[in-house]
DNA sequence: TTGCTCCTCACGTCACGTGAGGTGGC
DNA sequence: TTGCTCCTCACGTCACGTGAGGTGGC
């Protein structure tokens, strides 16, 4: 239950997650994603919080499209925020404080105007897709062929 | 006017297209894109229908994120019906038209719901995105740090 | 003890990036 | 003739894929 535990093996995590073990090695070589623990005999066991991280990479690369580099720094800033919110460290300066929470506000609206462009274009490709659809129907129909039963209204 | 004259220079292309000459120059390499002609000297002309067709790669590579080799089968799936829509080869045997037909459908219809799952997961983002936004919002609150004018409805 | 999973090299691949060194066209 | 753009190698890079050969844990 805590998420802190050290409890999962690497193919688990990789089948879990839709990748290979490869890449969590890769991602653990370039100090993107570090397993929270190992086994007596050497071999890497990750935490909730390890699969959750994963899955933000995961999210920003496939999804934002972004480099592996530009995700440590976008993670980087979220793990700085995150411990913003955890109040103990009240021995950071506000002006510190300020910068941190600038810094996450700016990354935030950056990727708010991507995801809405992206939003944009994929659908523009929907109605692009629709109408190339029933142009297909339509040829279908004179040569006399059956397509799928109905369009999977969405 | 007419889309086939080789009109544009590799550096204009690029440029209109925000790619660079070397993926204009490897893509030709694949055999995903044909400059329509070369000027006396030996440098690739490309047509406005060179153009149309690179957009068309560019979109399917960064909207669906394939890989070339799935994007010349999309491609060339897309080239046969179009040329059946040129009615002029009536040579072709119907059985022909029919597969070419339900296999322009079968493309269509997996793009359609990759498009549809993409936009799903990029809706659930900006949610994601706006619910962080209001809680850094506070944050910042707290600590008297004026963020930018206001949050842009879109 | 037998599988299955894990480990570390290390070379291969895809989609280009980035010069080096040289030629073409308004 | 001078820039600017184009050309062809060819090596480099990013994000892994894919074995080779060996060790760990229920």
């Amino acid at each position: 239950m805590d998420p802190a535990v050290a409890r999962y093996r690497i193919g688990e995590v990789a089948e879990r997650a839709g990748v290979t073990t490869r890449t969590l090695r890769y991602y653990q070589e370039l100090g993107l994603l570090d397993p929270a623990g190992q086994s007596p005999g050497g071999s890497r066991r990750y935490s909730d919080a390890d699969m959750a991280r994963l899955l933000r990479i995961i999210e920003l690369r496939d999804v934002m499209g972004l480099d592996l580099d530009r995700i440590r720094v976008i993670l980087s800033a979220e793990d700085r925020l995150a411990q913003l919110r955890e109040e103990a460290q009240r021995v950071i300066p506000d002006s510190r404080r300020r910068e941190i929470v600038r810094e996450a506000f700016e990354i935030n609206q950056f990727m708010r105007a991507k995801v809405q462009e992206k939003l944009a274009v994929l659908q523009g490709f929907v109605a692009e897709l629709d109408g190339k659809a029933s142009r297909i129907r339509a040829i279908a129909e004179q040569l006399g062929v059956d397509l799928e039963p109905e369009p999977v209204s969405a």
